[in-house]
DNA sequence: CACTTTAAGTTACATTTAGTAATCAAATAA
DNA sequence: TTATTTGATTACTAAATGTAACTTAAAGTG
């Protein structure tokens, strides 16, 4: 496991994407926001890792975290412009698997 | 972790291309087929896992692995139509990166 | 024949990440 | 005070990954 010319960008970007659960995080988001619980549902992932990846998500700025002072507590989240940014790619992935799976 | 009704199809798309090092061992191929140092040149892999990955992606149908009995051995692997299929996703993953990171 | 060379792996072992379940924090209602 | 609910975090176990040494196979060299 040498060194390489890779683009650094494209081995963030699939660094980030090939994080597991990350990509269908996403998708999920794609529906619109939605809460913890509503994520954790949709998904067959932990709540454990679920935190983790939103964080990791927000902080690449790819995810919105919006905090509701409600009861108990409400909190949504939401994707952002880059986020929405990767839409096309996501929704390929979408269609590939359809078409070859 | 509890149960989903989550496609199964794009779970199951999302866990081989959210697998470390897979994306980019596809998009390596997309320069054409190449041979195992070739790969584990280009991209900051162990020979390890790009033997694992590899295997993988031959048993999914997504590459080809061609022997030729020459000395020593050359071992090329390159994408089938289903691997080529995902050419799209994985260079709006380029462009989105390109654009946002 | 023994011995070297080279590509393509494989194995053994340490480290890191993920899975599971229990627990915690905050805010309000009873 | 205690119970309830969402959104986490923690402790512990299991699985995946990183690293480096080793193996295999085939042919050329001495």
């Amino acid at each position: 496991m040498s060194e390489s010319n890779l683009c650094p960008r494209l081995a963030k970007a699939m660094d980030l994407i090939g994080k597991r659960w990350t990509g269908l995080i996403l998708y999920q988001l794609l529906d619109g926001p939605q809460r913890f619980n509503e994520i954790e549902t949709a998904l067959p992932v932990s709540g454990r890792l679920l935190s983790e990846r939103l964080k990791e998500l927000e902080k690449e700025g790819l995810v919105a975290r919006k905090v509701y002072s409600e009861v108990p507590v409400r909190v949504e989240y939401s994707l952002t412009d880059k986020g929405w940014a990767l839409e096309g790619a996501i929704r390929n992935i979408e269609s590939w698997a359809t078409s070859w799976l």
